[in-house]
DNA sequence: GTGGCACCAGTTTTT
DNA sequence: CTGGTGCCAC
């Protein structure tokens, strides 16, 4: 092992006292250094022990990891293979890797431990797979598989399933793997979960992956933690050969994560982790603030460092958010300050009711847009509106597309969750892997093959008395006609065409090992799992083409093609693309590996748009303007946050409060509605309790004036909510006087005026020369409302009639002839 | 086994 | 008002 020419006492020497090859090494340029300002030049810089770098928004947080890592390879402390660095995302992880390959000039192959926690687990689990009583080739459960199979469990102990979901049961679970308990660990204070038999289901669970040799998410970290607990040895090589360990969004660990890093660190006790408490907002999701609020106990002699000099807004911006997020009581306190000019305050407005909200956001891009304001013009892509749940964008989409402001949905439902791809998959996977029982059974009888309840449990009966895959168990339903003929002729055709599917497979039957564990594989040189039966056939047939005909063959395609519904089209098209991004694996088994971890959307990043995303969605981005509508208590701060979590809950609110106005460098528009139309029921709302929160000195309110009334806007620059929001009689009287003023109506006649010149609009459809004309009652398909009839044609815009949507303005450069997507 | 109807819930979602 | 789920007749 190489590693063992690795001398501890003799590194430590080397680091305290400068030997002649330290000072060469110092000796060696840093031009790097020179970019940074004093605090980041000290997170770079103090490479030895635990150092928390607290990093506000803004502040240069991943120059400062990057560069950290750079200092490292250029101080020679550590090899690239040698250095574990952790991101929460792919993307994160994606950008680090290009970022630092850019600084290094590419010299170095890529870092094998840069990357997610989740996909530095399979790596680690799949070497060590059997200490956890699995097989390398585990497959790794999604979501949905995941409730599937608690259903099954649910349904054998005749549970009434409305009142106790899956989903509940599955949250439960999550929730304990997060804290990194198994089952046995879970404390007796939440044994009463899921009417006390949620240990018991989680116990059923964990069993059943293991059959299945299959992990979920939460495995991933869960198993490797426990490796690490229950082998000494094995953690030992782990912490001598990670010499340098970096953390990003540090606030966003669980227990599990924690616990893993906490031991990885504990040898070289080399751990930098960079994180904000302030933006912390995955508490709902096993988050835990106090990992970083308690980094200085858990790490003794930890060294913080505080980035506070920020790099993106204006200081009116900066105020009102560093205003509000003040309102938190457990925080570690940063001050964030800039050397920019002042710019403009904060914005903040009221409106009617949500819809009046989003036509004057429309309208305010538009402006934006032309560059009237005295302002350069802001390109569409420079525009976020950020908002805290996914159904506040309806309104904003409907709102864009019938003035036709291009927009671009963030976040929303992932591709590879969408019904069609997981089903595809599922065909692909069991292909691959045969006896991968849970995505046989998602597709066993779909499309309809007039195989239910009865057959699959049949098939299930035998798979699980004789210990063999669902597949195996069917053919063997078929030999022994244990169904009805036509049923076993019908599952006697699908056997038959996984084998021959199967044997068109070209390339290793076995997933390959992951060539960057090579450089793990220095470590321990004895246990390279086998590749195993690496059958080569002639490449007459890419796994491309098989992916073509599988989902021909197995009528999945047909059975979207004779689907009626509306999104059939579309799903289709999904499915095309599914085969396309196929194109970019070498097989199967990568392709499967790869999106099992790495579930993000592909973006659409064609044309100039508006951006509309969650706030959650949002960390991390930046837009020179930002729209921050919704601000209603209740909506946001979220009700169900605050009766779930109480003040906890409206902490982790204004920590989302912070990250939104955060995003904003130039412009920052906050706004709210008296009145909402949710689930189609008109409700009435208070302003945001965090609207009080903002420093008046730092906000324009844009309302009319007599809207709020003389002396409203001046006075009380701390209560300028309050007083309409009113916690008394009075007040509440006052802000129906508000919305009856003279002002207010003006302001809504002023935001009706027309809008749209003719060259905005051709500026709107980028691709005007091939837009289809469209004649009265002609047909056309709209990605959001499906098919219609086109009823009136007023230049660009159409008045379609939808089946299923109704009557819709919209523009012609969002609807499409309805050519049957072929496949 | 399938299709239709009634019921219910309905935030945020890096992997 | 949705969409998703479950139950019950064909």
């Amino acid at each position: 092992m190489s590693d063992h020419d690795f001398d501890e006492d003799a590194a430590f020497e080397a680091a305290s006292r400068p030997s002649l090859s330290t000072q060469a090494m110092a000796a060696r340029p840093a031009p790097y250094l020179d970019d940074l300002n004093p605090p980041q030049r000290e997170a770079v810089e103090t490479l030895d022990g635990p150092v928390l770098v607290l990093a506000g928004a803004g502040t240069g947080k991943t120059k400062a990891l990057i560069t950290r890592v750079v200092h490292l390879l250029n101080k020679g402390r550590a090899k690239p293979n040698e250095i574990l660095v952790v991101t929460f995302t792919n993307k994160a992880a994606r950008e680090m890797k290009m970022r630092i390959g850019h600084e290094i000039g590419g010299a170095i192959e890529g870092m094998p431990w840069l990357g997610t926690f989740h996909s530095i687990c399979v790596k680690l689990l799949r070497r060590h797979a059997e200490l956890a009583g699995l097989k390398t080739t585990f497959t790794i459960l999604d979501t949905d598989d995941q409730i599937r199979l608690l259903k099954q469990l649910i349904r054998a102990e005749n549970i009434d399933e409305k009142r106790w979901p899956a989903r509940m049961l599955a949250s439960y679970i999550d929730a304990w793997k997060n804290r990194a308990w198994s089952p046995d660990m879970v404390p007796a204070s939440e044994a009463g979960m899921y009417d006390g038999r949620g240990v018991e289901f989680y116990g059923q669970y964990q069993a059943r992956l293991k059959t299945l040799n299959a992990v979920d998410f939460g495995d991933l970290l869960l198993h490797v933690v426990q490796i690490f607990q229950k082998h000494p040895d094995v953690l030992a090589q782990y912490q001598r050969w990670f010499k340098y360990i970096l953390v990003d969004e540090y606030q966003d660990t669980n227990v599990a994560q924690y616990l893993w890093l906490r031991l990885l660190a504990a040898g070289h006790k080399n751990i930098c982790c960079v994180g904000d408490d302030d933006q912390s907002i995955y508490g709902w999701r096993g988050a835990e603030v106090g990992n970083i609020l308690k980094f200085e106990k858990d790490f003794p002699g930890a060294k913080m460092v505080r980035l506070e000099q920020n790099y993106r807004s204006t200081p009116h911006i900066l105020a009102a958010a560093s205003a509000v997020i003040s309102g938190n009581e457990t925080r570690l306190g940063k001050t964030l300050w800039t050397d920019a000019k002042d710019g403009e305050k904060v914005r903040l407005i009221g409106h009617w009711d949500g819809d009046e909200e989003a036509r004057w956001i429309g309208e305010e891009i538009e402006a934006y847009q032309r560059g009237t304001r005295g302002l350069d013009p802001v390109p569409l892509d420079g525009i976020a509106i950020l908002v805290r749940a996914s159904f506040q964008m309806r309104s904003f989409e409907d709102r864009f597309m019938s003035i036709g402001i291009p927009y671009r949905v963030i976040g929303g439902p992932r591709f590879y969750e969408r019904l069609e791809i997981r089903d595809a998959m599922a065909y692909f996977r069991v292909v691959v892997s045969p006896d991968d029982g849970l995505a046989f059974e998602r597709i066993v009888n779909t499309p309809k093959r007039g195989l239910g309840d009865k057959a699959q449990l049949t098939i299930n009966t035998v798979a699980r008395d004789n210990g063999i895959s669902m597949l195996e168990a069917a053919r063997i339903v078929v030999g022994e006609k244990l169904l009805t003929p036509r049923a076993c002729n019908s599952l006697g055709k699908l056997v038959d065409s996984f084998d021959r599917w199967r044997s068109l497979i070209t390339g290793p039957a076995v997933l390959p090992i992951d060539d960057q564990l090579d450089d793990y594989n220095v470590i321990d040189e004895g246990a390279e799992p086998a590749v195993e039966g690496s059958q080569n056939r002639p490449a007459d047939l890419s796994h491309v083409e098989l992916a073509e005909i599988i989902l021909d063959e197995s009528g999945y395609t047909d059975h979207w093609k004779n689907d009626k519904s509306p999104d059939a089209a579309g799903r289709l098209e999904n499915l095309k693309e599914l085969v396309k991004a196929l194109e970019e694996f070498e097989n199967f088994q990568g392709f499967l590996e790869h999106i099992s971890l790495v579930m993000e959307n592909a973006q659409d990043d064609a044309g100039e748009k508006v951006s509309i995303m969650t706030l959650h969605g949002a960390k991390g981005l930046e837009f020179p303007c930002v729209f921050l509508p919704g601000w209603e208590d209740g909506l946001f701060p979220s009700q169900r946050s605050m009766d779930e979590s109480g003040q906890k809950g409206v902490e982790e609110e204004r920590r989302l409060a912070y990250v939104g106005i955060t995003r904003a460098e130039e412009i920052c528009t906050i706004s709210f509605a008296a009145n909402r139309r949710i689930y189609n029921q008109w409700q009435n709302a208070l302003p945001s309790r965090f609207i009080d929160e903002l420093p008046a000195e730092h906000v324009d309110i844009l309302t009319p004036p007599g809207l709020y009334g003389g002396s409203f806007g001046a006075a009380a620059p701390k209560d300028f909510g309050g007083l309409m929001r009113g916690s008394d009689l009075e007040g509440r009287v006052a802000k129906a006087d508000v919305y009856n003023s003279p002002g207010w109506k003006r302001m809504q006649s002023r935001t009706k005026r027309p809008h749209a010149s003719p060259a905005q609009a051709r500026n709107m459809i980028s691709d005007a020369e091939t837009l289809p004309d469209f004649g009265l009652g002609d047909r056309v398909f709209h990605q959001k409302f499906g098919y219609g009839a086109v009823i009136e044609i007023d230049r660009d815009k159409l008045t379609v009639l939808f089946d299923k949507a109704g009557e819709k303005k919209v523009m012609a450069s969002f609807v499409t002839t309805p050519d049957a997507a072929s496949f």
